[in-house]
DNA sequence: TATCATTTGTTCGTATGTATC
DNA sequence: CGATACATACGAACAAATGAT
């Protein structure tokens, strides 16, 4: 009947809390991911405490990330399976093409292009001055990689659109091809920043996210000849689904290394 | 006396953390980063309500990341200055020192040093055979940026110290160094992916983190000559602290894209 | 379509333990 | 030592979501 013993020390609820816990984690576990866990009134009889003690047993097992609670439906024990798919961030040239090279992703959604100013954030990686503030195209892609929904979101400045009219044309095309405009101004090269935070649930719809497993954002900004930046770039992948790659060669230590986005003087 | 109507379609609870949510994150606050909020008694006598349920409004304030609680001193505000650490990944090639450079982080811990055999996703990433297992050394470094701590973990296999005495002789030196005795055997580059989970609790506590705020992790894997790799680290970084950055160049084509890790045949 | 049992969500009341000052 | 504040635990009731009847 008894569960395995239950010692005084340690609050009860987290004495429950490691039990299934351990057994969840356990690898032929009768809690494989999916499965359900018993419910609170189970809990109950099963240790012998009160509602509320199951309660925070199993909230406890929510904050541990192990297990998700449905109202109405139980508790279900999450997938632990590292992520699988990869998203590869970087670029490569091709000589024969003359042309930059990234991965390109298939489009669930049509593109949405939009057109505000920029603030913010924004201004500060794009080095614009925010209280004379440029328009720029935003055009927000919904993307698959096969395993999980990624969103992206491609910001131009009006300025960069002007100088290459394809763009404006266009502000919705697939990466690929902005890069490929882009070139014609000269060389590019990219500046990268990744974060990683729980999704709100807005984003847990579209991405089609079960759980509150966490986002990663990666901003990318692209640079032109002198350093110029010329475009702004932010993706949102599911944690759980993917990771991103990259590879790393070392750059010559010339290359003065821009520190700080922009610290305006006031 | 009231602090607000409480409205009854959403929990109670809900409603008053929303409140405080608010006041919280209002600029001039009268709750500024390290003031204490109201004791559970004050908030239960304020809003008119019951103890279970202003600690569920505290609670949440924690799961939020806006506040901690301090077990008989109170709950405090948490300094929410967002992402602003950053954790350089990419590494630069010193022509007159002759030497690869990385930013180094100060030590909060003197390194621990094991040893362990490879398997599992490591066997994978290092291309090991995981059934004829090789040993390795594991030094795991605690490190701060200044603004939050880091995990750092360098597994470095036995074969490869056996070729290069320094590192067998101090497994634990900072990554610099290590790069710096493995360029011995040639050019080297990296391979690196980024993922991102929940914490897990003791990973909370030894990295200092308040609570369910995302862990970035990245893999790196140190290739030299031939694609060989030699070296494994894993860093781990709280997302809300601080944002990995990269510079991204082109690729040249020719240098073919290694795929996958390791797909062994059986 | 409507109803019912199951399960989690919210809220109250109350009591006692333990850490901090 | 005592006051304050958070931690743990019990009991009880009703609400709301879900799935099956």
């Amino acid at each position: 009947m008894s569960e395995g013993l239950i010692r005084r020390p340690t609050a009860i609820y987290m004495q429950v809390a490691d039990q299934l816990a351990t057994a969840i984690k356990r690898p032929d576990s009768e809690y494989a991911p999916g499965s359900k866990l018993p419910s609170e009134t189970e809990l109950m009889a099963r240790y012998g405490i009160s509602r509320p003690t199951a309660r925070a047993a199993v909230d406890e097992l929510v904050n541990m990330g192990l297990i998700e609670k449905h109202h109405g439906r139980g508790s279900f024990v999450r997938d632990q399976t590292p992520p699988s798919g990869e998203l590869p961030r970087s670029v490569t040239w091709s000589a024969k093409e003359k042309r930059y090279l990234v991965p390109e992703l298939s489009q669930v959604e049509p593109p949405v292009v939009t057109r505000t100013n920029i603030v913010g954030e924004l201004a500060a990686a794009l080095e614009r001055d925010e209280d004379d503030a440029e328009d720029a195209f935003h055009a927000d892609h919904l993307l698959t990689t096969g395993s999980a929904r990624v969103a992206h979101r491609v910001i131009i400045p009006i300025g960069v659109a002007a100088e290459v009219p394809a763009l404006a044309a266009a502000p919705d095309a697939p990466i690929g091809e902005i890069y490929a405009h882009l070139a014609e101004i000269g060389p590019l090269w990219w500046d990268e920043w990744v974060s990683a935070r729980t999704p709100l649930p807005d984003e847990r719809s579209s991405l089609g996210l079960a759980d509150a497993s966490p986002l990663l954002i990666t901003h990318r900004v692209t640079h032109g000849p002198d350093d110029r930046p010329l475009l702004y770039e932010e993706l949102h992948a599911p944690a759980a689904r993917v990771r991103l790659t990259y590879q790393i060669r070392p750059e010559r230590k010339t290359t003065k290394p821009r520190t700080s986005r922009s610290s305006r003087a006031v």
